[in-house]
DNA sequence: TTAAATGCAAAGGGTTTGCACCGGA
DNA sequence: TCCGGTGCAAACCCTTTGCATTTAA
């Protein structure tokens, strides 16, 4: 049952947005000036991870990658400034397979995630292809779900037709 | 960040199936015989917990429930026992949105779930209200999504109302 | 009889917390 | 200067594992 896992993202549409050119973090450091706290070096390192990491990753990752970069990085720090950046609506989180934390900038378009059970991979689903769902749980039952927090776990094609064949 | 959290439903169409006649547990006895594994009062208690459940526990509550009917109940044996429960295909689990395992014996219907980001309340989700999403990630992706793992966080209409008022 | 299941106790992994010190603004 | 952040170390919680013992079949 023990199933390997590692997140990361095969896009969906690769080259949706390509990294823009100015640094990820300058708009952060104003917005967390304006809310009154404070940039730091360490947070810099994680927001510099974070972009760098497609996007997703889970806590525990991050906390090593930062170390790649900074040795003196310590998990508190790390897991106290995502917090910070959630509440900032910076990045978001939602809960792997295995059910981790895993936590990604808040990107240009919303969007969920697909894993598959088999191989591990995943993938980005954009906010369109689940709209319609979406729509009808709001009109059904007044709720107003979270795509970037929706993770849906299953069997991707390549998976299937292994099966299959 | 943290969230009070507790697992339990409200169904959504209260008087579905309504609780069936003969204990839960007697067709898992005779899979469990089938497959040359053994049926042990502790089984039948986890069963018997998890039915009354109405089918929603952490991994956590269920050794508490447990301990409850019988003290001598460990960890160790619970956790082992929903192993071997969820490769019988009895229950499955899902990640609720602390990412605490929480685990449901297998409904007549498949479903999903909803979790209010801010009340904490859940609720299921038919296959059917999903289906055209699931149907429309078949086909674009080849994804199989299994929406017995689904769950959704979000805003019920409660708690967009009072937001709203 | 004998493999499966249990109980115990300890480890494990990810995440959180308390507290003294440090350092952006 | 001063409050927000950091680092450290320990605590926490849920879950898993190894091993000797029990027990269903």
């Amino acid at each position: 049952m023990a199933r390997p896992y590692t997140p990361g993202v095969d896009r969906a549409h690769p080259a949706a947005g390509s990294a823009p050119a100015d640094p990820v973090w300058s708009s952060v450091r104003d917005r967390l000036h304006a809310s009154g706290l404070r940039w730091t070096p360490q947070r810099r390192t994680i927001l510099d991870v974070l972009a760098a990491s497609d996007g997703h990753v889970t806590g525990a990752e991050l906390v090593e990658r930062c170390r790649a970069i900074d040795p003196a990085t310590t998990p508190s720090t790390v897991y106290r400034t995502l917090d910070v950046l959630e509440d900032l609506g910076v990045v978001r989180h939602h809960h792997g397979p295995d059910g981790r934390e895993e936590f990604h900038v808040l990107p240009e378009a919303e969007h969920g995630h697909l894993h598959c059970r088999v191989c591990g991979r995943s993938w980005e689903v954009g906010a369109a292809e689940v709209e319609p769902m979406l729509d009808a749980l709001r009109r059904h039952r007044g709720f107003e779900a979270d795509i970037s927090h929706m993770a849906l776990v299953g069997r991707c094609a390549d998976c299937r037709e292994i099966r299959r064949g």
